[in-house]
DNA sequence: TTAGGGTTAG
């Protein structure tokens, strides 16, 4: 820009120099035509960038075919790095494809940021295989192109390849560990997670990066660690994360919700300036008060979050209705679900039900769970909450309700044994023995075993 | 001005 600016300087120099010489107006519309191309090129990418990384990808695509339409444009590197972003954000392969065409006729089958951003695109997409061979045959490699094959492939649940690539992949650095650790966690592989965190952070002397500590902690609560919380609590304080980074902290207060420290979590949740709490943070301790009974806790907390004017979403109403169900606050938890469904027009799904019909049952209110369960529509409905309530009627010994919800269940799923043993048990507690046995026998001859209890709330 | 990493529902 700087030579440009002097050469242009130079020329017009001469031009007035000397007005008749064709060559140095020649020069100067060169020049101009130049620069001007330069500077629109990137204020064309920069809005591309814009639009590709924020929610309207698609604008960016219609931006560039505005710009093919222009003869004469020329477009660089950044350009293509740009669209492929966009592709990748829409996770549309075929549009993928065509960039990638378009950019390998233009000449940047060798450019690092194109060829490392198609390898992430395809990736996106789910073209595992594509991905790969453009990786493949990428003349040069660095550590983000080797990451985003890694990366990848933990998003697609590959935990084979991504070790594989994290194995023979040079320099690795934080995203690359941070990337395989992460995929150790959501395979539930906890114990894997920490080993490589301790690898990293005492051998490697990598240190973690606030997605790091986010990635780790869902090992953290799995493995119940108390002591690991403080750990990184620590760490977090030292490094400055925990004055940066919200996230961090969210995560960190609901870790030791999670792992039992109601009182530590408190801590946390107080730790965050007020103006640095957002909904998140609102929701967790909520969910943690919910976790431990708390119930008028987290109604005070819910008023005060409104108070703050953050707005409740549907997992903040879940969080606050379980706590109302696990402290026993059953028209205040009713009162929370009216008003998920009547002021912020939250339509419920299957959890909020859920959670309101163990509410109910829990109570005794088993009338009111049973109008709730029947008012759940046909295309959400799940066996789970009647079996919920199935097993209210069990505890509360309500024999007619008993074999209605039976009935509904068998008609819903007829091969799971536990609702014979359920009901059977009602029949037992009441002294009907005869009913008790005819439901065990119909069991054994539909052949149905008891499987172990699974609960999706 | 370009490339990589999952805060809340137990």
């Amino acid at each position: 820009m700087g030579v440009v600016g002097r050469n242009c300087s130079y020329i017009l120099f001469m031009l007035h120099q000397h007005p008749s010489n064709r060559r140095a107006i020649q020069q100067v519309h060169c020049q101009l035509l130049v620069r001007n191309d330069l500077r629109l090129l990137r204020v064309w990418n920069f809005i591309l960038r814009q639009y590709a990384l924020c929610v309207f990808p698609q604008e960016a695509v219609s931006l560039f075919k505005q710009q093919c339409s222009q003869v004469g444009f020329f477009f660089d590197s950044f350009t293509y790095s740009f669209l492929i972003k966009a592709s990748a954000n829409l996770t549309q392969f075929g549009l993928g494809k065509q960039v990638h065409c378009l950019s390998n006729k233009a000449g940047f089958h060798d450019n690092g940021y194109v060829q490392t951003a198609l390898v992430d695109m395809y990736m996106k997409c789910g073209c595992l295989v594509d991905a790969q061979k453009v990786f493949d045959e990428m003349p040069k490699r660095n550590s983000v192109t080797w990451n985003a094959l890694l990366t990848g492939f933990i998003r697609w649940g590959d935990l084979v390849s991504a070790q594989s690539v994290f194995d023979r992949m040079p320099g690795k650095n934080v995203v690359s560990w941070t990337g395989l650790l992460d995929g150790y966690t959501r395979m539930n592989r906890f114990h894997e997670a920490f080993s490589l965190f301790q690898r990293m952070f005492l051998f490697q002397g990598i240190r973690p990066s606030e997605v790091t500590l986010l990635a780790i902690f869902p090992a953290i609560w799995n493995l119940r660690d108390v002591g690991f919380c403080q750990l990184v609590h620590a760490y977090g304080e030292k490094s400055g994360y925990n004055a940066s980074d919200v996230r961090v902290m969210n995560c960190l207060l609901d870790a030791y919700a999670k792992c039992g420290s109601i009182g530590c979590a408190l801590r946390v949740f107080e730790e965050i300036l007020d103006e640095r709490k957002n909904l998140v943070t609102w929701t967790s301790i909520i969910s943690g008060f919910a976790m431990h009974g708390m119930a008028e806790e987290a109604s005070k907390s819910f008023r005060k979050m409104q108070s703050t004017g953050l707005t409740p979403n549907r997992v903040t109403f879940l969080s606050v209705i379980n706590a109302c169900s696990h402290g026993g606050l059953v028209d205040e938890g009713l009162e929370f679900f009216k008003k998920m469904v009547n002021e912020y027009a939250i339509i419920p799904d299957i959890k909020h039900y859920g959670s309101l019909i163990d509410m109910l049952g829990r109570a005794g209110r088993l009338e009111e769970a049973e109008k709730i369960a029947k008012e759940i529509p046909d295309d959400i409905g799940n066996v789970v909450v009647w079996r919920v309530l199935l097993g209210a009627c069990s505890f509360h010994g309500n024999v007619e309700m008993g074999e209605r919800v039976t009935s509904k269940i068998m008609k819903m799923e007829k091969e799971y044994g536990g609702d014979y043993i359920l009901l059977s048990n009602i029949f037992a507690g009441v002294g009907r023995y005869a009913d008790s046995e005819r439901v065990r026998r119909r069991m054994d001859r539909k052949n149905a075993a008891k499987v172990t209890g699974l609960s999706f709330f």
